[in-house]
DNA sequence: TTGTAGGCGTTATCAT
DNA sequence: ATGATAACGCCTACAA
């Protein structure tokens, strides 16, 4: 910058000072030192900017897996709400392993990021929700997916429980008496809240719960497809008529896995998913889910963790989940 | 640091020398820096080291979805070879959108990331090779997906046109004559080079080129699914008994919108995918496809990458492609 | 072995 | 309006 300053004969701060814009400067000046900088294509480093005002504008997003639609669309909502502001989003990639989740932690954590959202935390060891308190003492923090005690105003969750009793009311009006649950994966707050939802569904209505049609899947496709398998292979013992995925990706997958059989969805076997998932719908007509505004709950995450950064007030707003019916389901 | 130098009784250089290692330390001392440290979970600011050093410890990925399985295999590789190395991926999402894409590449190098990798760049307007021979001088980059005349050694690509041209002449082997293309994103040379080995084993055949059988979709599932929905709708005027989708992403919403319509695979039409990705064959069995090793290539990127950076040498692999039948096809 | 001091690229506070 | 100059947090000669 001092070097800009010199080839166009004024000092170094004036040059900060074109740049910021801060300070009115003598308009040949300006000139002067923007032709220099267009020259060199000069781009003032935004870490020494950091080192001065303290923050790094850098927000640090503990996931895992990116390869998944869900998390894509989370994804999405979290860069639109960084688009118009200096904040850029820095991913860890947490793990199933508890020490690697921390370790993720840990990079983003020296590397000085201005925030944090936490992506489904693991509930264990070091990232208990005693832990996750303190952190949240240090700085500004959000967390999606999952509820910690005292904590309430910086966690996202979605009415799982609700919605997974809405889907499989839904479906037991329609007059199934069996029906089997793959769940997401159990340590993830989101899948266990749903397969409650699921069993209390069926207590309400008077059903036994049966521990052999519920398949523990991972989110996947491929889970979703095997637990079709799984319990295919069991249907003399424990039949059942009806299927609720506790996502849409594994209702494709389910769905492949029946389409394969030749088992007619929903003639033969209804089949109902959990997410509203982009082009799900088209992929595999007719679908019933429970719709989740995926890219809003990464949007408002990130507004609401900006407006924590800013010391400005503000309100997570409650995600409401909705039965949607695409096209003519024809449950029986 | 200085603060933390004051409690343990020594200067802020002991401190740092405690951290760094570089210079022997007395026992006494050391230990009651670390002492400190401990009470006060004191972790050293990354950002600051990288003024010094003059490097940031930060990878730039500019990449475009980061919610498909493709990306998520390739970024798996990026994270697994960065792993044990003090770097860390910043991931930059670009666009459809050319200006989109040039600023999430500003932002990338603003932050003044010690290295590159370029993620399938539109080879359009700010983004042509001339400008990323130019970036290649300035500092370390790979680009994955592109091959950049005069840059050869640092692109990654694929066989994609002998890879098309296996798959095509494999179908062709089995007694197909009508043989529809689903293609991915046509300006991403993956795509484009495997239109033209589609097209170059027709021809090599002596089989007619029909563009109505030629669908441009966008790698996605979803795009697959209306493909096969265009064709079908064409079907009269234009008949077909097999399809080669681009990617095996579209190859499973082919599949879905083929199981949709009752039409069987391979009895009624055959299917071929590209990418062997994790899980397909699982969930669309029979499935022939050319593998791609995804993983690998991310890995070999980034490993190609650091030893850029450090001014080793390196050879980036030639990346094989394999025709591979699941099960048994039984392509007709 | 240890402390002092200078510098990395900015911004912000002073004078001028 | 503009130029010194002091931070920001850390590393590293250099000196002791």
């Amino acid at each position: 910058m001092s070097e800009i300053g010199r080839l166009a004969g004024v000092s170094q701060s004036t040059v900060s000072r074109v740049l910021s814009g801060t300070t009115p400067v003598a308009p040949d000046k300006q000139a002067a030192v923007l032709e220099v900088i267009e020259q060199h294509n000069f781009r003032p480093n935004i870490v020494a900017q950091g080192l001065v005002h303290g923050r790094t504008f850098q927000i640090g997003v503990l996931t895992r897996h990116l390869g998944s639609p869900f998390f894509g669309e989370i994804l999405r909502g979290i860069a639109k709400a960084m688009e118009e502001t200096n904040y850029h989003p820095v991913f860890s990639l947490g793990s199933e392993n508890p020490s690697e989740d921390r370790k993720a932690l840990d990079v983003l954590l020296a590397r000085r990021v201005d925030g944090i959202i936490l992506q489904a935390p693991q509930a264990v060891n070091k990232m208990n929700d005693e832990f996750i308190r303190g952190l949240a003492e240090e700085l500004p923090l959000i967390v999606i997916g999952r509820q910690i005690p005292g904590l309430e105003k910086q966690c996202v969750i979605v009415k799982n429980f609700e919605g997974a009793y809405l889907a499989t009311s839904h479906i037991i009006a329609k007059g199934h008496r069996a029906i089997a649950h793959i769940t997401g994966t159990l340590w993830i707050e989101d899948a266990a809240q749903r397969r409650e939802g699921y069993t209390q569904a069926l207590r309400d209505a008077g059903l036994e719960v049966i521990p052999e049609l519920i398949i523990e899947g991972d989110f996947t496709e491929v889970s979703g497809a095997q637990a079709v398998d799984v319990l295919l292979s069991r249907r003399e013992a424990f039949p059942f008529s009806a299927i609720f995925a506790g996502n849409d990706q594994m209702a494709i997958g389910a769905r492949l896995a029946l389409y394969h059989r030749r088992i007619g969805v929903p003639e033969d076997i209804s089949l109902v998913g959990f997410d509203d998932l982009l082009g799900t719908q088209y992929m595999i007509p007719p679908l019933t889910t429970i719709r989740q505004p995926i890219f809003y709950m990464g949007l408002m995450a990130t507004q609401s963790l900006l407006a924590l950064l800013s010391g400005e007030p503000f309100h997570l707003p409650a995600f409401p989940l909705e039965l949607v019916i695409r096209q003519s389901v024809g449950l029986r």
